[in-house]
DNA sequence: GGTGCGCGTTGATCTAGGTTATCGGGCCGA
DNA sequence: TCGGCCCGATAACCTAGATCAACGCGCACC
């Protein structure tokens, strides 16, 4: 049996949406170019960048970042295996924000041409990967709601169950435990807290059995009490089956 | 002289960007229903809605909201005539926030049958119309930065910058000034900030000579300290002639 | 022509989270 | 095998912004 092709991850989370035939399943299959390896803390993309290709996560984990003049860093999404995290690049054309490898990660690029010709060859795939950058933004809006809105309790169980129900929906994560190579000071970039605050925090769910969270690894002792806590409704990851 | 279609908005900001055939003009302008009148205060789309169309904003001003279960409201875009509130749901199908009239709108619907087709049939205006949302998604990015790493008065700074420069852009705003009915309290909505602290820091804003803002009308006496305080780059409004 | 109230303004006080600093353990490289 | 350093954990103290409260103005509505 030869290997599962890197696409599969994204072909999954296509097929929970709507059904996806063989021939787009080629299609895609054909999209990405050779694999390549970026260790934890590089950047894959560079804020201002104009792509020829977008990238692919194959595996490991990388956040959307973006550097503020007075030496903050704001990460603004987390990707995971299954995710492009500049398909908009497509469109946009300049990034408006880098990409940097929060572990070490296999990513694969797709060529803005091939993409282009996709668009002009399969507008039901075209639709797809559309809602493949509609779902990053909801995923923004919720973000902002937490940021806006939560304390810093709420936005940490908010984060935990957000990956969760990703990393579950790419197989990657089951039985209410994963793996999230993440530092305290790269969650208090995405929370918008400091590290000192964000280990504060995470004592506090620790001590509440919440979750238990040692050496990158979690584990959710008590899922509906973590929804709670951090209100999370998961209509926005769009997990529903619901052709498009 | 018929007056000016309502899709014209639309039109102008996608040709900013890339050359729009004939063609393509009249099937955007086939897209839109009939018009609509939505007064201040009323919700044009619920959370939680199945739209069978998308909403275009002819003129007026409103807002994509999110209610927290402790009685919170958060705002997550502010929309202008020539954009679409969620076009988005074409794709995400169910709404993952509101939509709500921040001063009278008059709206108009794309219903999502005529916008598929439109997609099997016009490749290129399906990428112009995907960068909509994909410029939404940047916007959301931006205002992840401001609430995760920027203080009171600079966050309105940014609002109030990139405001300006998406009004000049649709054609309704010029020579630094423009029309902005929003309340204290919702600029709070958007800002994450409360109603007071909102006042306390516009008062600064004005004390410093940076604006005027009297009964919903904003004037920018000093762009560049503006941009500055901010830290404002506008990138992420993608405004740039560059074809997709 | 009073009156209720939405909206802006301001003051006094409180608190979630920031800042600064210290310490210990694991790991890696000389 | 030692030293540096990254990372997590804590403690003491500080501040941006929240909370609570009061007041004035314009204006729609009885």
């Amino acid at each position: 049996m030869s290997p599962a092709p890197v696409i599969t991850p994204l072909i999954e989370k296509m097929a929970r949406r709507d059904v996806i035939t063989p021939v787009e399943r080629e299609a895609l299959a054909k999209l990405l170019g050779p694999t390549r390896r970026v260790p934890a803390g590089k950047a894959l993309v560079e804020p201002g960048d104009r792509p020829h290709f977008s990238t692919f996560v194959v595996s490991g984990f990388c956040a959307r970042f973006t550097l503020t003049p007075t030496g903050g860093r704001q990460l603004t999404e987390i990707n995971v295996a299954g995710d492009f995290v500049d398909l908009h690049s497509l469109l946009m054309r300049q990034m408006d924000h880098g990409v940097v490898a929060l572990a070490d990660c296999v990513v694969a690029p797709a060529a803005h041409e091939d993409l282009r010709r996709l668009t002009e060859q399969h507008p039901h795939l075209t639709r797809l990967l559309w809602l493949e950058t509609v779902v990053d933004g909801a995923i923004h809006r919720q973000w902002l709601v937490a940021l806006g809105q939560q304390n810093a309790a709420s936005r940490l169980a908010h984060l935990i169950c957000e990956l969760y129900l990703r990393l579950e929906a790419a197989g990657i994560a089951r039985d209410l435990t994963f793996s999230l190579p993440m530092t305290q000071v790269d969650l208090g970039d995405v929370l918008g807290l400091t590290q000192v605050h964000v280990n504060r925090v995470l004592m506090d769910l620790r001590r509440q059995g919440l979750v238990e969270w040692k050496s990158g690894q979690v584990t959710i002792n008590d899922w509906d009490a973590l929804v709670r806590l951090g209100q999370f409704n998961p209509v926005y990851l769009r997990l529903q089956s619901d052709p498009v």
